[in-house]
DNA sequence: GTTAGCACTCCTTGAGTTCGAGTGCTAACA
DNA sequence: TGTTAGCACTCGAACTCAAGGAGTGCTAAC
């Protein structure tokens, strides 16, 4: 027995009648809906061979049948059929995506918002994960009589401020000195680079400021030792919640456990965007520990941000969900945010 | 009639019962309880005044009775008991706090965690509202070849960076030029002071490099004037929705509708802190329009950051919550925070 | 191989019933 | 006059039961 032309459109049929209708579907609906010219017992005789070969499953003896998992991945495998969105669509919301390049943070809020509104489903944004790099310059601002402020920028474009306070006078001209002596010695300098030769070396020409270099190494280290995890970023929680699996109790309590737990979150999103680097990871149920029981699915996708540093964008919302619809909007939405944030080349701010 | 020491006993009494249980409480309830020597016919009698007096509500004829918010309000004003958390167990979170002061926004979802443990209900922490303030330096640095990095620090501790492509060669030298110039020019400037004449002169100085100029005073000018709306973070959403009121769907939605919204969110928390600049705020269920039919009520504290400048916390949960461990937890993590950041002035890292 | 027919299963729905917590009222009591 | 015991009444929650219907699996006919 094997998975010929017929069993499959029932199949997809069948899937798709569920994800609309998020009800088990019965031989007869399958019958009325695709016109292969089938009666129903046909059909009925068919479900019950994909039954029995893993794909269909019934919740008692006389409901209509649901998709297993490996339906599931089978539709979204080779089944499923690109919607492409309309280019026109897609300019527009670039263009209001270029509106919010501003700040980063901003940036990828509104785009999990326009993720979340065409699917209606709760999308997650993440940062681009920080690489500290090497240290490109150094600066010291006097901010007040009593305190300093440690300016480090890296050359992946991370930036760093400490404000700290001194007891001791420092003039200005000492000021410029030292922050000339650092950016002799630190520059391009990984955590790595900054050996114990080094701390050595820069002991010596800080002679008489011995205390504050000490501030300052500590204040570098940590900055360069800094993993500069990503924030993520969500949209359209109580949208998802509103469809009917979420009738019970537990299983919203299943989904906010999950979707507040940023461990969880993380650790999800970046071994599915681990996995598939360019293209979109489709994590079905129970194929992660972490979605078991939940009845949940997760598409994944990457942009591409300035620097090479990929960023993940993902929507998450009940197994029957719409997949088609879900993966051509994370493909188009990826696309777009590359282009975006590639061609503007770290043009976000921050501020704090 | 009117409210005699023995109407209060029993009020007391009871929404201290229904805080506990989310039951109707009856008179048998409450005369086992609260030991005055009643009987319940004699409570009975009690509680048919107190919700004449407005004070009590019954759900259906033959149910117990439920606080109004007319009760709620009396308890919070005058009949809870302040219980005071124990300094011990306020030292040990201060030495956790102070772990993560080192980003800002750390902290802040530190202590929202914090709170949201020890009542068990959702907590909100918001940034102190950034006043950008006037410009002390004005740095830049050639990132690579193409790109020049600006970066703004302000003295009321914002710091910004914007990364620009530029087509022409400058060289070093010039960059140390220009740099002078502008921090001659602009320290010590807000956004008022930035006028024509002063673009002018600036101008005059630039001579050939007015193109970058353009660029430069762009950026200038869209910090200074960016509002530094403070962020929000929360913790403990699915934890609030464990409660037993929320067993209906749209109590639900109607929760995570309000804590999604940051607009609602942000106007709620800016005008209860607004009300009472340095205690502690309680709305009750329908006094304010984006609670009323929700059953929710908030408590908002404030807490003093460095420069002056205040940050607010709150706790949202069910009209029945437990307003004396609240209140006694938002005061003393208030009082915490101020400390820790006040203390340490400025001390919050940004980083990207 | 396909289909009509039919018995069977089992969930859903709604009506009817019981149960019990709680009230309000009245009459008796201190 | 305030308090209490007693009792009838109310009304939602929980349970039972039967009817209805959607869907299946099997069999026999086409």
């Amino acid at each position: 027995m094997n998975l010929d032309g017929r069993k499959i459109a029932i199949l997809k049929a069948l899937i798709e009648d569920y994800i609309e209708t998020a009800e088990p579907v019965g031989s007869r609906t399958i019958a009325k809906k695709c016109d292969i010219g089938l009666s129903s017992a046909t059909i009925r005789n068919e479900m019950s061979d994909l039954e029995e070969m893993g794909y269909l499953a019934q919740p008692h003896t006389s409901a209509g049948r649901i998709p297993s998992n490996l339906a599931y991945r089978l539709y979204v495998d080779s089944l499923i059929e690109n919607i492409r969105a309309t280019s026109m669509e897609m300019e527009l919301i670039k263009r209001k995506m270029e509106d919010h390049l501003s700040e980063l943070n901003r940036f990828l809020d509104f785009s999990a918002k326009t993720i979340s509104d065409s699917t209606g489903l709760t999308a997650v944004t993440g940062a681009p994960r920080m690489n500290p790099g090497a240290i490109s310059h150094f600066e010291i601002v006097k901010a007040s009589e009593h305190y300093l402020m440690f300016i480090l920028v890296t050359n992946t474009g991370m930036i760093k401020k400490r404000q700290v306070r001194i007891l001791t006078h420092i003039d200005e001209n000492s000021i410029l000195y030292l922050k000339q002596i650092l950016n002799e010695e630190l520059a391009g300098c990984t955590l790595e680079m900054i050996t114990a030769d080094k701390v050595e070396r820069l002991k010596r020409r800080f002679n008489d400021n011995f205390e504050l270099l000490g501030i300052i190494l500590e204040f570098v280290t940590e900055t360069l030792a800094a993993s500069g995890m990503g924030e993520y970023y969500f949209s359209g929680k109580s949208e998802t919640l509103k469809a009917p699996e979420f009738s019970s109790m537990d299983k919203v309590l299943g989904f906010l456990d999950l979707v507040e737990d940023k461990e969880q979150i993380t650790s999800l999103i970046n071994t599915a965007a681990a996995d598939n680097k360019n293209g979109i990871t489709v994590v079905i149920g129970d194929e992660s520990p972490i979605l078991k029981n939940k009845d949940l699915s997760m598409v994944v996708s990457t942009y591409k941000a300035y620097g090479g540093r990929n960023g993940a964008i993902a929507v998450i919302g009940p197994k029957r969900m719409n997949y088609g619809k879900v993966i051509t909007t994370l493909e188009a939405m990826s696309r777009l945010m590359s282009e975006i944030l590639e061609h503007t080349e770290g043009e976000t701010d921050e501020e704090r």
